[in-house]
DNA sequence: ATGGCAATGTTTCATTGA
């Protein structure tokens, strides 16, 4: 199986590239963040056309995500949103395909530190680390994939000394990645060599992404069972090339059979 | 080959992103 996550920034303005990345990658799940437009609005046809089924949880202008599942494999069990945590914000959709609980989310963006944007993003967190926590109790393999808006380490942040303390680079955002790799998720990217300076997101200004001043923001966490067969994990850069990018990468990690 | 914000919605600027 082929797993991938993805903030599109606009899925009306990244369908073109959303479909040629398809054709190209052949990914069996791809979860996406940021499609920022109403179900009723989403381009089923289009995604069905490219030979993918679509569970779709979305809003206009903000938010918004969805898992495509590749024509022919079965999904069940969709869930949309964190229970028991009442949000007008639509930032997460979980199904099981193929035996594998996959949650797809868009964690927020926090803002600024001393913000209330920030203040909501930690009790989002609390709220989605209690949600993996059941969902890890039901599920052996399960992936928790997406736009988490925290840079876990240094060496996922381009100028840690800059960053440091900074919103998606904070002490507590970085204790909230770290308790989900607590309930037993291991970093899909982290199990195999990587090449240093890999990041998934770069800023549209400033020249980010030709002079790589990117973070590595997101990520498909893998439960330990699930782990086991994971054979690979990268960061596809070329998509930030070229006309019209988002400025996320997508990641793509593959695992064996079971 | 990768380029100096982008996308959205009330526009003609404000808001958000990260």
């Amino acid at each position: 199986m082929k797993l991938a996550t993805w903030n599109v920034n606009s899925l009306n303005v990244r369908l073109p590239r959303l479909i040629a990345w398809l054709a190209a990658h052949g990914p069996d799940v791809v979860c996406l963040q940021e499609t920022k437009q109403e179900d009723a609005k989403f381009p089923m046809k289009e995604i069905e056309a490219a030979g993918y089924a679509a569970h779709v949880y979305g809003q206009k202008t903000y938010n918004g995500v969805a898992i495509l599942v590749r024509a022919g494999l079965a999904s069940a069990d969709v869930v949309t949103g964190l229970p028991g945590f009442a949000d007008e914000q639509k930032r997460v959709i979980a199904a099981t395909v193929d035996g594998v609980r996959v949650v797809c989310a868009y964690v927020p963006n926090g803002q600024s530190v001393d913000s209330d944007k920030y203040q909501y993003k930690l009790r989002w967190c609390a709220a989605a680390t209690a949600f993996l926590k059941d969902a890890l109790a039901h599920h052996r393999d399960l992936a928790f994939a997406g736009d988490m808006n925290i840079a876990p380490e240094p060496r996922d942040v381009h100028d840690p000394a800059l960053w440091e303390g900074q919103v998606l680079f904070s002490p507590p955002e970085r204790d909230v990645f770290a308790g989900w790799i607590g309930l037993g998720l291991k970093d899909s990217f982290r199990l195999f060599e990587q090449p240093p300076k890999t990041y998934s997101w770069w800023d549209y200004r400033q020249l980010g992404f030709p002079k790589n001043h990117g973070l590595r923001i997101d990520h498909i966490l893998v439960s330990g069972h699930l782990a086991q067969r994971c054979t690979s994990c990268t960061i596809d850069r070329n998509e930030r090339k070229g006309e019209k990018p988002s400025d996320h990468a997508p990641v793509i990690a593959e695992f064996g059979e079971r």
